[in-house]
DNA sequence: GTCTTATGAATGAATG
DNA sequence: CATTCATTCATAAGAC
């Protein structure tokens, strides 16, 4: 039930309370049980970035393009272009054509080509990362090689689910919000990534 | 055979790719059916957090000891410390009954409400937020006794959290904790004030 | 038939 | 806002 009062609000505009607003939500949610304003503060959160990623379907459906795994140029405009930052880049990467590559090989396209996101988080956490040659295989459990294409045990995994988003009805938003447009200064935008735009 | 690919990347060093890498990979894949962006995020989180939570399980000499010939059927840390608890009745929250205010109302009061930001006690204002009073504990077995007005599907949407901490092997890391230097910095008056207050 | 496990999906909770 | 982690739900596949 709190989630029918949260979507509706949202759905209404309300994508991103202000602290006045989530009070008050939090208040009226509490009829139904406990909630705290982190809780609501957290579920506009989640609730935005998700819905736009959402919309983003993942797809690409491209597959036909061509061009080398490598060169991962990256091109992002995450551009100052000062003011607005419409993440909304795609990326356009097209992607290599050849299509009976060996999965080796494709793992190694992958590998060479990025790595360089969110460097930055990896040090505090994940220093530790095992070699990355790590010929250790625990339990690789070698599976005999059914060339065929699927594994039989995982087969088909992805099951296909393919639920179609809703559209736009897009949001005139809230007024209210913050919007103050904070002097940002120059954005020296690192390369930063906008992470899935997958669901 | 997508599994292949994947186990192999992970192995190599991918735990937790960036979005290209995402794209990347999934339009490999799709070579051997249809993949969605999402479908590789998720692999990859489940992945990660499922080897982790493994590896997790070796340092426990604990008490596995002799009693338990079912061993490691499921231990785990759900934790029901159930033991105890007794759940006073003082957190008698629910004084629900007769709230059913429609939800369509609460939105609507909760919209035109806010908006006003009332910017003089704004930065210091800290909201009281009272400790949830420890209420219910989230007894994950015996999940019948709904006897309350909660919907049983959307229910507790926010579980209380305030679980105590697991045990710890590798617990605190906190000594490191020299270089704070946050520099908060007085930005002056902004409204984007630290949702924080919540915490 | 039920129980158990493996795993995709989803989401709350942080942190930067 | 982006990213990440921890939990939890649902369900298919096997085991019993």
């Amino acid at each position: 039930m709190q989630l029918r009062v949260l979507e509706e609000l949202f759905r209404k505009g309300t994508e991103t309370p202000s602290t006045s607003q989530i009070q008050k939500i939090t208040s009226q949610l509490r009829r139904y049980g406990n909630v705290e304003g982190k809780n609501v503060f957290y579920w506009f959160q989640n609730h935005k970035a998700r819905e736009r990623r959402k919309r983003r379907r993942a797809g690409n459906i491209e597959e036909s393009a061509s061009s080398s795994a490598q060169g991962l140029s990256k091109a992002k405009e995450t551009n100052c272009s000062c003011g607005e930052l419409t993440e909304d880049q795609e990326s356009e990467r097209k992607d290599n054509e050849r299509r009976n590559m060996d999965y080796l090989q494709i793992i190694s396209s992958i590998n060479t080509a990025a790595t360089t996101s969110s460097v930055a988080s990896k040090i505090t956490q994940k220093i530790i990362q095992l070699p990355s040659s790590s010929s250790i295989s625990p339990q690789l459990n070698c599976k005999e090689n059914e060339d065929d294409n699927e594994d039989p045990r995982t087969l088909e995994l992805f099951p296909l689910n393919k639920k179609d988003d809703v559209g736009e009805e897009d949001n005139n938003k809230g007024l209210i919000s913050l919007s103050e447009s904070k002097s940002k200064k120059f954005c020296a935008n690192e390369e930063e990534v906008s992470y899935h735009q997958f669901f």
